[in-house]
DNA sequence: CCAGCAAGTAAACATATGTTGACTTCCCGG
DNA sequence: CCGGGAAGTCAACATATGTTTACTTGCTGG
């Protein structure tokens, strides 16, 4: 929507290239991946153009369609990165370290954006494929989370503990984009050590340690 | 995106017209706010198209153009509304029912949509202007919130009330969201009740009666 | 060194979408 | 009963956007 100047990925003085290859596929590719997760992130599915994406990657638009079949394409994979990079830090922590882990997370407002991943979880799509696929990682995600506190598949009552973990994980991306993509002051400007101790309060409030 | 037959607002069977009004500006006004409201909610602002919003009332496009200025202009008056009532609830509530106050405007998915409303302060705009309306939104009731539990402008040491205000705000605002958007499972089948334990040890949490 | 092929580009296309202006239909006060 | 104005409709327009096609560029293996 709003025209930026491209980000050249090289630095655009005429100086030193930074030794980015003239022609790398794979570099391409990622390229449109960390630019496609920040947009999709930042302004949801719908309103990202094509054209933006390619602009800030600084290819040609083409070669979306090239590499990922389609714009719903590439956000299936941006949404694959960030579910593999959230169930990557809800499974393999120790439970008593999860609220740090999230923190990390949210406080993360970095143009590597895990935060971004994070908001890219709740932002709208409007494209049904894509939904289905966030609600897949959702579910695993929420799933792990429940699991480090006790919640075993089908064992009776331990559903309050998979509802439970699923409002924990539902507060902790709702922080996120309130933080990262809308910007709401103060907590936009928070420190990762000012939000450390509130989310480890949330967390175990929902989710005591057993 | 979607075609769906639109909603005629009245019966469609001849035999009785169900007392709608033929020519009704305020009212036709209202059908179109109501339209919006739940798709702009459910697909965010970018996905949902004029002619969907018209469809659904029943009413002619171009009569958003001219009773709203423009499709900007009637998300606008959505978000004011949504402001409104979540002011209401976290304003005149008694501190310590906050909590209960809160989980039944997540509990409720139905068409009247009090859910929706809450979802329409996350969903993506791609928008400028609509975005500064939902952060002035979402500051206003913050601090509300915060003022409950002893929160002042400017007094030293409670900035950290503050922020743990819109936390749980955001905390709430994603619960809203991965319930009646996401439709999350086992979360978005979850009745009040089973809201309103989690949910109390969520504000209590963040936000312990002063 | 150079043929061939992958990588990248530019332009065009078809369509969807927000908005507008001219037109029609209905209601109501005199 | 009727004329005027409000309420509603229709069709067109300008533009933005996802995608494709034909083309160019540069690297590399033989």
């Amino acid at each position: 929507m709003t025209a930026e100047p491209p980000v050249p990925a090289t630095s655009s003085t005429a100086g030193e290239p930074a030794q980015r290859r003239r022609r790398d596929a794979a570099e391409t590719r990622q390229l449109l991946l960390d630019a496609a997760r920040q947009r999709f992130a930042r302004d949801g599915y719908a309103a990202t153009t094509v054209r933006d994406i390619a602009d800030d990657a600084g290819v040609n638009v083409a070669l979306i369609s090239r590499y990922f079949t389609s714009k719903e394409g590439l956000f299936e994979a941006c949404l694959r990165a960030a579910g593999d990079e959230l169930r990557r830090t809800t499974g393999q922590t120790p439970a008593d370290r999860v609220p740090e882990a999230i923190a990390r997370h949210i406080a993360d407002l970095g143009a590597a954006g895990l935060s971004s991943q994070l908001s890219l979880l709740l932002r709208s799509s409007g494209d049904a494929r894509a939904d289905e696929i966030r609600r897949g990682v959702l579910v695993r995600s929420s799933e792990q989370l429940a699991a480090a506190r006790g919640w075993r598949p089908g064992e009776p009552g331990s559903e309050q503990l998979l509802l439970r973990a699923q409002m924990a994980l539902a507060a902790g991306i709702g922080v996120a984009v309130l933080r990262s993509s809308i910007r709401l002051e103060p907590l936009s400007s928070a420190t990762e050590e000012d939000l450390v101790g509130p989310l480890r309060d949330l967390v175990d409030a929902l989710l005591p340690p057993h």
